[in-house]
DNA sequence: CTGAAAGCGCTTACAG
DNA sequence: CTGAAAGCGCTTACAG
């Protein structure tokens, strides 16, 4: 790359020192100096095209203006989704971010948040993997400035922005109640992750209070990896046997891909004889065949207010948050051909 | 934040001088220092934590090991597609990537573009967007590494990658045209972009050398800002009339996306009587009721072979690569209910 | 061969 | 009030 315009070259042009064309083009001290010097001095910056060195400024200033984002996989909708409003929220605070993905795994996620340390960056923004806690108390440790989302430890006390999971998961089998469900399963991952845990939670507690069956046997758990074919063999058997469930609330949106998928070529007629709700929006369900619902979560609020909690976690080392925010059961119907 | 421990402290309490610690710990001129201090040096700065100062390296060395990818929008899912294999693929190298979108404004992208140089990024993969020309222009003379990906403009000598739009245009219409479709219509977006006038280019050229009507009332065209209604109007005017169309070409998954939402609300049959080629794979056509067929973009060949490039220019400052990849023309199969 | 100094491009506390 | 120096944490060319 060409050689860059510094303060030196512009102060050696106008005959001033650097420090003096420093503090002109930061608006600092404006009684410093005389209106025309000032005016000289920016008219020269402009002429020249000179960029401040960020690299520069944050080694003395030891400020990068950068957040990390840390998330699943950023392939996924709910990750790049998170990741759009994120960037917007913080590039009108003129941060700048970089990204990276854990792939669910802690020792990938420590990596990461030491790469993302050694660059400096001014605060984080994770979706913790399971098993990540000890990472996270490091961060708390060195007074790094971090929020998390979608996600959280209960027994950790740290930002978070996340979704009232327990609430929406309880409103979810309640609607599937009121559509005259009265044998509910659920498909889930096998984790120990909180939110999850609370979706299960709620789960039970609506089929507890409308007194219907609660039973192991009705809950599935498949492997976070996302094994295809556990999923269908989780749903075949929940639809077997004598007792064969006719609701369903699947806890995430790549288990509902599959799963729908799996389910639309199976005999069984939804939502007749299978009503099904499920955790996430994603467009891939646009176009199922028949109505379903899903919890949305409200993604732009989760983002623009995990970004703030972070800036001002930054910038005045505010006290801890953390906030369940509520999600919306929507009612799809089917774009069905006619 | 604490205070980190500096190449300075690991000199005091080895008691030698910080120059050496360095050496030492970038393996270099490992001759200069004996095998025990070195070995006392690095166990010294194991023992105090010692993480390299990336901000401080980078000034010093004029390199950050940072790559500036911008896309038109990190939440799409073909942009977040990209961006994931790029992160990969920039990890295994030591890279760091800082993403963000320039929702195809030529003007954010310049300002992007800034930003991203004031951060002294080594080199950037850039989606560009419609008249970004002078942007990139900018970064020749200013001798920064860069490759397109997915766009690039004809008359600019730069890196790119992207797909063999004319070549897949052509092939999806001499797919339609061999089951059967004798009048084929065409949406795509209302722009300068080249890769989207090589998806009209090989469509027309299929239909000629099948000496089949060539008409622009067969091509309509929608603002890039996507309007659901403006793609909606198109497919009813291409519908109806004397003579419907009974083939179709989606020149982009936004516009696919629409079109097939709307069309599954039609009384028209797919794919007896319209038949639906479309560029890009989304999960979003996973469940649509009928068959269809799509050109399914290499994405991982085309993240990798930017991403190769890109480092290839920063490191060895390499000679500009133009390369056009071969999509897959995908014949998808409902997954109907039974 | 090896140690100590210079310098990357900034910001700002401090001396005069 | 204002100018010139120190220093952020590194790397490496250079003097001895």
């Amino acid at each position: 790359m060409e050689r860059k315009v510094s303060l030196k070259d512009i102060a050696q042009k106008v005959g001033v020192s650097t420090a003096l064309v420093s503090y002109v083009l930061n608006n600092k001290r404006e009684n410093r100096v005389s209106k025309e010097l000032a005016r000289r001095i920016r008219e020269t910056a402009a002429e020249m095209n000179y960029r401040t060195n960020q690299v520069a400024r944050s080694l003395k200033t030891n400020k990068t203006y950068t957040i990390g984002l840390i998330v699943a996989d950023i392939a996924n909708s709910f990750s790049s989704g998170l990741a759009r409003i994120i960037e917007d929220e913080a590039e009108q605070h003129q941060y700048t971010v970089i990204y990276s993905s854990n792939d669910e795994n802690a020792h990938k996620c420590g990596k990461l948040i030491d790469t993302l340390l050694d660059r400096k960056v001014d605060g984080l923004i994770i979706a913790p993997p399971a098993f990540s806690e000890h990472q996270l108390i490091y961060l708390q440790q060195q007074r790094v400035p971090f929020v998390l989302v979608d996600r959280y430890f209960p027994d950790l006390p740290t930002n978070y922005v996340a979704l009232d999971n327990y609430g929406m998961a309880f409103k979810g089998i309640e609607h599937l109640i009121q559509v005259g469900c009265r044998r509910i399963g659920m498909i889930t991952y096998k984790t120990e992750l909180h939110h999850l845990q609370e979706r299960r939670r709620g789960y039970t507690a609506a089929l507890k209070k409308h007194r219907l069956p609660v039973s192991k046997k009705l809950v599935r758990e498949v492997d976070i990896k996302l094994e295809t074919t556990a999923i269908e063999n989780a749903i075949d058997s929940l639809l077997s046997g004598e007792e064969p469930v006719d609701g369903l609330l699947f806890s995430a949106n790549n288990i509902a891909l599959a799963g729908l998928k799996y389910i639309s070529t199976l005999p069984v007629k939804v939502p007749d004889q299978l009503a099904i709700v499920s955790f996430d929006e994603t467009e891939a369900l646009e176009f199922f065949y028949a109505p379903f619902a899903y919890i949305k979560q409200p993604l732009p609020e989760m983002g623009r207010l995990a970004t703030h909690l972070l800036l001002e976690s930054i910038e005045k080392g505010s006290a801890t948050t953390q906030v369940n925010l509520e999600g919306e059961l929507i009612l799809k119907k089917p774009y069905a051909p006619r």
